[in-house]
RNA sequence: GGGGAGGUUCCCGAGUGGCCAAAGGGAACAGACUGUAAAUCUGUCGGCUCAGCCUUCGGAGGUUCGAAUCCUCCCCUCCCCA
């Protein structure tokens, strides 16, 4: 097992909060001692989400966890599922059937060890023992904790204090993710800053029920590319772990220098000291920012594709980007014979442009270019038979030639 | 059960009979500037056979020369009281 120093270095970094820091320490230092590993707890929803980035801030702190030679344990919640984390705005989930739950868990999993070491990693479900808990038993444990505490949660307060409704049944949920740390016997329990509540109550009841309480790690929530809210899919800021080398590196490309250091904490495996002195030198002007972002996209890239993938996804954006060449892969429409056509109605049509008027639009903006000229005219024809490449903005291409 | 507010174009949100394809903001897209950065500035932002026409303002009817705006019924959301 690593050495204290080691260990706590990885664990601390991007690291949010550890409660409490001083107990953290020891409970490392016995462990390292006894050649004990923790038991590494984080809690998900039997949701099937396509993975992104800000999904993966905390599967690699439980990775870092695995690779110091501890314990993950990777808790789907499908009993609290039923509950649904209270928001306040969501209603009661719809209850998943066993059938869904095992099929999202399965299509959650798959994606989650494009990161974790499936050999490694311990998967349960919290219906395992809620289902074994008997009413007498659930009420004992409600006998644990008030409802004073319970309003202390930021969303709870806000919601009692502005009358807006609170659910019995969603009090429950902290509870029973405390109570999964309880049936664990959990050391540690990771998860985002939104959780801290949550987690706090674990180590309440833990205490409760005669053990020792788990430490807690929170990690940021990672914002988007738009660097202001966080990353999430319905936000449209999002980079999915399954999307495409080159898209996955633009997007990557596209965010703010200042972005680009938080995503480095959070996502690079590049050592803390390497980065430290990378961000110096950008500092200074001795590097510059965009090389920095380059080889960041590229280490994203080729972790969720393949070495040479990523490679060949800077080479891809180095080509159309810097030196304005083609992408290698782009649209294609054969040539046709007959009537030479609008060429708003073939943007339109190939799906490169939204509607013919949004072409037209376009042409009008100076976004338009056919083999390189700009063409200023809405209703410029293309000839079927000749061979062409249209270029919309920066991004889009289509490329006729003959089939 | 009683009372009240409201549903507008991707989102928020103005608009109470013609000047409304509908203010303003956000998002998005394009142009300039760049490092496809970010920020900033400018423009666009329902559709079409585009100086014109067509379809939109929860749904269905109606009044009117003319309706997002008025009336009727219906659907949905929220708040207050009990």
């Amino acid at each position: 097992m690593a050495p204290l120093e080691e260990q706590l270095q990885t664990i601390r970094r991007g690291a949010s909060e550890i409660i409490d820091a001083g107990e953290f320490e020891e409970l490392l230092k016995e462990s390292i001692k006894a050649n004990r590993p923790l038991k590494v707890k984080a809690g998900f929803d039997p949701t099937a989400p396509d993975l992104h980035l800000g999904h993966t801030v905390l599967l690699q702190k439980m990775k870092q966890f695995q690779d110091l030679g501890h314990q993950a344990i990777f808790l789907i919640g499908d009993f609290t599922g039923m509950i649904g984390d209270p928001t306040g705005k969501s209603q009661t989930r719809k209850n998943l059937s066993e059938e869904e739950v095992r099929q999202n868990a399965e299509t959650y999993l798959d994606q989650v060890y494009k990161i974790l070491d499936k050999t490694k990693t311990r998967v349960v479900y919290n219906s395992e023992w809620m289902k074994q808990m008997s009413p007498a038993d659930m009420i004992r444990l409600t006998g644990k904790y008030t409802v004073a505490r319970m309003l202390e949660r930021d969303d709870f307060q806000k919601r009692f204090s502005s009358q807006q409704p609170i659910s019995i049944h969603e009090l429950l949920y902290p509870l029973v993710q405390g109570y999964d740390s309880v049936a664990l016997e959990a050391d540690i329990e990771l998860g985002g800053t939104d959780q801290k509540f949550n987690l706090l109550v674990g180590r309440d009841l833990q205490r409760a029920y005669g053990q020792k309480p788990q430490q807690i790690l929170t990690v940021p929530l990672l914002e988007g590319l738009d660097g202001v809210q966080k990353m999430s899919k319905s936000l449209g800021n999002a980079v999915g772990i399954a999307e495409a080398p080159n898209e996955m590196f633009g997007k990557i490309m596209s965010i703010s220098d200042e972005l680009m250091w938080k995503y480095y904490e959070l996502l690079s495996d590049l050592p803390t000291a390497e980065l430290a002195q990378m961000r110096e030198e950008a500092q200074s002007g001795k590097l510059n920012p965009k090389d920095a972002k380059v080889r960041l996209g590229k280490e994203l890239t080729a972790r969720y594709h393949s070495e040479a993938e990523g490679r060949a996804a800077v080479d891809e954006f180095e080509n159309v980007f810097k030196n304005k060449n083609l992408p290698e892969d782009m649209p294609v429409l054969p040539t046709w014979s007959g009537e030479p056509r609008s060429v708003c109605n073939v943007l339109a049509d190939t799906g490169l442009t939204d509607s013919v008027s949004a072409a037209r639009r376009l042409i009008k903006q100076g976004a338009v270019s056919i083999d390189g000229e700009k063409i200023s005219d809405e209703k410029f024809q293309l000839e079927g038979e000749r061979e062409a490449l249209i270029k919309v903005g920066k991004k889009r291409f289509l490329k006729i030639e003959k089939a």
